[in-house]
DNA sequence: GTTCTTACGTA
DNA sequence: CGTACGTAAGAACA
């Protein structure tokens, strides 16, 4: 080795662990597995992040430094080191192991050295090959190798998971802190190191830390003029002097330990092809991954790994000639679809469609199509016999539509199938379902579909777009089993799958808004909006301070004003509605009632100003509906929710007014049922006084409280009503006595004797609440009235909280899912009634026991039929199922 | 710049 | 210490 040959090195140098932890929570677990139940999300992780470095940086020598388990020379200084961290994961355990066969394969050294941590070998490496006038590179999230930073020393620090880092030279250092690496140790010791324990100066962060170091030069500087400082912060030093000296000790970096000096040691180019190979088989890891192995990884004259690909149908991309042929003949029997479009405010558009089976893959870019080309294409794609298959059906209708396109023959929509199977899983797009599912035998690996099914990619070729088809071609298998193995294909096939194509007509459709309404009403708050401020700000000395602001009102309603303190939450005292009105009524303070309209006025202009960046500039607002988030199965609407527009408070319903009906169309219709929870909780408890109650056609609540309380039905007063109905809803969300108590301010006695009180007239609901709970426990699920699922494995936690919070799971689930479910066929009743009797009225919005109608001049009383028995006959059940409807020019006046 | 917390609108 | 959501603002973190 020659002199030379030391200044060309550039050593690449990993903090082993910190990597692989945060490679372990930038990937889901479940998602990575060696299909033996190993997890291998860390791995992979890992080994994505040392091929790419290794590939981009191009180092000539490489070592991983691991800590090893047990303390360190650190801990017998301060035995509080590192102390206060969660608990490893079990799923983390075992993968560092399988990372070291991993460099093993690969060549690459790594090293532990007892007593001493992952951090102190790499500094001893860094600084030894900068002062041989060589090159390093430093992997590591820990902030304790900034000071390492220099000329010939760069750190990269991951930003974002693994695979996104961010450069650290010298200049960057001194950017960012204001100070040089070689000074971080001093900043750092003075701020604290939460990671590892080590409490800094309160009330002194990095910006003072830095200021007092340019202003005395080091840490030894400035603990030489401690007693000159002023202020707070001065004094707060003073008091921590001990823990700054300790954490200045502790953060220092080892840089002597004896470590293998020969660089020839540390050399890239002695990895093994066919053991790489054979380490990856065990690991499940697919062909992408190998692929992708630099092959200055490898000795000389070893091949990089071959890839045990599936073969793929090779990718068409047919001319507008080729087109009509290839779907009559490859895609006769239908496909699986992946797009590349757009779909925003009802302004979508379809660029590239790629088509998958079983024997070929094509992808389409529409542009280029001729006319008879496109001809075929739509034909095929609105022929309902020609079964289809994507990952999103609505979004896909969406995108075509922007073209003038429609399609039919719609046989599985992925993400639906996925929500049925795992209904409280957050959703995934293509590439995250993929990652859940795909095994090794797959093309599309699962541990890179995050990468290689990125749709946004711009590669030009259409190979990833094609591969995405396939993908959902292979997902539709697996989900398909999975459904039936749950017993949720009819509910995808009969309902979910036939209301997406309803719920992507109402979207398309939008809702008239009026935006000078909504501008009126604007204007009215903006006015009572500062009066109150100002009427706020006087009972403050004038101080105006920010009413937003929880933090600001804590301190002046607790600290300023001395009012009593109530509520508590996770970071102080509730400044919530409920809290001020109690306060208000125990102090009359006139700032809280101020406070109050203030909220409410600034919440109304809050919800007007949302909506109204959502008008169209055809005066349409198109929300987007969701099937896929409410783990009950309900709908959601968001961009904007349409399902929660005021209508309790006055003021609020006003904004009711601003939708209104289409142009062209006669009046705009509500439809709602009538308490269809309480409904179904008869229906479902069987309970002989609830379904009386209900077939009597008397007022529910009345009646109840009529036979809680013993009296006549026209002795029930207000108060026992109200009382009785809060028990009544109470119950379906598995209210206690306290939550009772609370709501109702009265005494947990009496919530208490109240309860007891209704299970004793109404024996069969609390039978039916508690086997509900016990049989969701046995079978580990609950159940709708269609047999929709929702797993609840908490219900045999040992962990009370969780265990008691998924007991009231388990009481609302049954109960807000089937009202979900008697919704959903009504709307695909009232749709096939519409159509079938050729009317223009069209539904507009849905609200979980609400339906909203453009109802077409001259059509009222057919609409009104087809609402009744489209709604009232969605669903059988023991009781009637009572629909209110209301007709007006718009939202508010069709109110009943 | 992103994520967490608080608050509040609906059924 | 009542279920299910979505949005916005401020605070906190990086």
């Amino acid at each position: 080795m020659t002199a030379s040959d030391i200044g060309d090195q550039r050593i690449l140098l990993i903090d082993g662990h910190a990597m692989a932890f945060r490679a372990f929570f930038a990937l889901p677990a479940d998602g990575f597995s060696d299909g033996r139940g190993q997890a291998t999300n860390a791995v992979y992780g890992f080994t994505r992040m040392i091929i790419n470095v290794v590939a981009s940086e191009q180092p000539t020598h490489v070592a991983v430094a691991f800590d090893l388990p047990g303390g360190t020379f650190r801990d017998r200084i301060y035995d509080q080191y590192k102390g206060g961290r969660d608990e490893t994961p079990a799923e983390f355990h075992g993968q560092i192991d399988l990372i070291m066969q991993v460099l093993d394969a690969l060549g690459v050294r790594w090293l532990t050295v007892e007593d001493y941590e992952a951090d102190d070998v790499i500094a001893t490496l860094a600084t030894r090959t900068a002062a041989e006038g060589g090159e390093a590179l430093i992997v590591s999230s820990d902030r304790d190798a900034i000071q390492l930073v220099g000329e010939n020393v760069t750190l990269l620090q991951p930003i974002k998971g693994v695979t996104e880092m961010r450069r650290m030279t010298p200049a960057a250092v001194e950017e960012k802190y204001g100070i040089p690496p070689e000074r971080y140790p001093d900043l750092a010791a003075l701020v604290g190191e939460a990671a590892d324990n080590l409490p800094g100066v309160p009330g002194v962060g990095p910006k003072t830390a830095a200021k007092w170091i340019v202003q005395y030069g080091d840490l030894p500087g400035i603990i030489a003029h401690a007693g000159e400082i002023k202020g707070k912060a001065g004094q707060s030093l003073r008091d921590h002097l001990e823990d700054v000296e300790r954490n200045r000790l502790m953060n220092a970096a080892v840089l002597d330990l004896e470590l293998p000096t020969d660089p020839e040691h540390y050399t890239l180019g002695r990895g093994d092809g066919a053991t790489l190979n054979a380490v990856f088989d065990e690991l499940a890891f697919g062909p992408t991954i190998r692929k992708d192995v630099p092959t200055r990884f490898l000795a000389e004259g070893e091949e990089v790994p071959a890839a045990p690909a599936r073969e793929l149908p090779p990718l068409q991309q047919p001319t507008s000639a080729e087109l009509p042929v290839l779907l009559s003949e490859a895609f006769a029997e239908g496909a699986a679809l992946a797009t590349e479009g757009s779909w925003a405010l009802g302004q979508g558009d379809l660029l590239r469609i790629a088509l998958a089976t079983q024997d070929a893959r094509a992808v389409i870019t529409l542009a280029e199509l001729d006319d008879a080309a496109e001809r075929a294409l739509a034909g095929w794609l609105a022929d309902p016999a020609i079964p289809k298959v994507a990952h999103d059906t609505k979004l896909v209708g969406h995108q075509a539509r922007g073209r003038a396109l429609r399609i039919a023959g719609w046989r599985t929509d992925l993400a639906i199938a996925e929500f049925l199977c795992r209904p409280d899983q957050r959703p995934t797009d293509l590439a995250g379902l993929a990652m859940r599912h795909l095994q090794e035998d797959l093309q599309v690996e699962a541990a890179a579909a995050q990468q290689e099914l990125d749709l946004g990619s711009d590669e030009a070729d259409g190979e990833q777009l094609g591969r995405a088809a396939d993908a959902v071609l292979r997902l539709e298998d697996l989900l398909r089993d999975e459904l039936e193995e749950r017993g949720a294909t009819s509910l995808h096939d009969d309902l979910e799958l036939p209301l997406s194509a309803v719920i992507g007509e109402l979207e398309a459709t939008g809702i008239a808004v009026d935006d000078a309404v909504l501008a009126g009403l604007d204007e009215e708050h903006a006015a009572r909006q500062s009066e109150v401020a100002d009427s706020a700000f006087s009972h403050l000395d004038g101080d105006r301070i920010n009413l937003g602001s929880p933090k600001q009102l804590q301190e002046v309603l607790y600290e300023r004003l001395e009012l009593p303190k109530g509520r508590r939450t996770k970071t102080g005292y509730s400044t919530n509605a409920e809290t001020l009105v109690d306060l208000f009524e125990k102090t009359q303070h006139p700032f809280l009632a101020d406070l109050l309209a203030h909220r409410d006025v600034t919440k109304m202009r809050q919800i007007i100003d949302t909506l109204r960046r959502f008008i169209s500039p055809e005066g349409r607002i198109h929300t987007t509906f969701h099937q896929n988030i409410a783990a009950t199965g309900r709908l959601s609407s968001n961009n904007p929710n349409l399902q929660n527009i005021p209508t309790r408070t006055e003021e609020g319903r006003r904004i009711r007014s601003a939708f209104h009906v289409s142009e062209g169309y006669g009046s705009l219709m509500t439809a709602d049922y009538s308490q269809i929870e309480m409904r179904i909780m008869a229906h479902l408890s069987e309970d002989a006084g609830l379904i009386e109650a209900f077939r009597s056609g008397e007022d529910l609540h009345n009646f109840v409280a009529s036979r809680v309380f013993d009296v006549d039905p026209d002795e029930v007063d207000p108060a026992m009503r109200s009382k009785t109905k809060a028990v009544s809803y109470g119950l379906a969300y598995g209210l206690s006595a306290f939550g009772l108590a609370r709501q109702l301010r009265v005494s947990q006695a009496e919530a208490t004797g109240l309860r007891d009180g209704y299970f004793e007239r109404f024996g069969g609901v609390r039978d039916f609440l508690r086997e509900s709970v016990e049989k969701a426990r046995a079978t580990g699920y609950t159940e709708t009235i269609l047999g929709r699922r929702r797993y609840l494995p908490d219900l045999t936690s040992d962990n009370r909280q969780r265990r008691e919070n998924a007991e009231r799971v388990a009481l609302n689930s049954p109960i807000q899912g089937s009202a979900a479910d008697i919704i959903k066929l009504a709307m695909l009743r009232v749709d096939e009634l519409l159509r079938r009797k050729e009317l223009t009225s069209r539904v507009l919005l849905q609200v979980h026991d609400e339906l909203v109608v453009d109802v077409a001049a001259g059509e009222d009383q057919a609409v009104r039929d087809v609402i009744t028995e489209g709604m009232g006959s969605a669903f059988e059940l023991s009781v009637p199922l009572e629909v209110g409807i209301g007709v007006g020019a718009n939202w508010l006046e069709a109110a009943h």
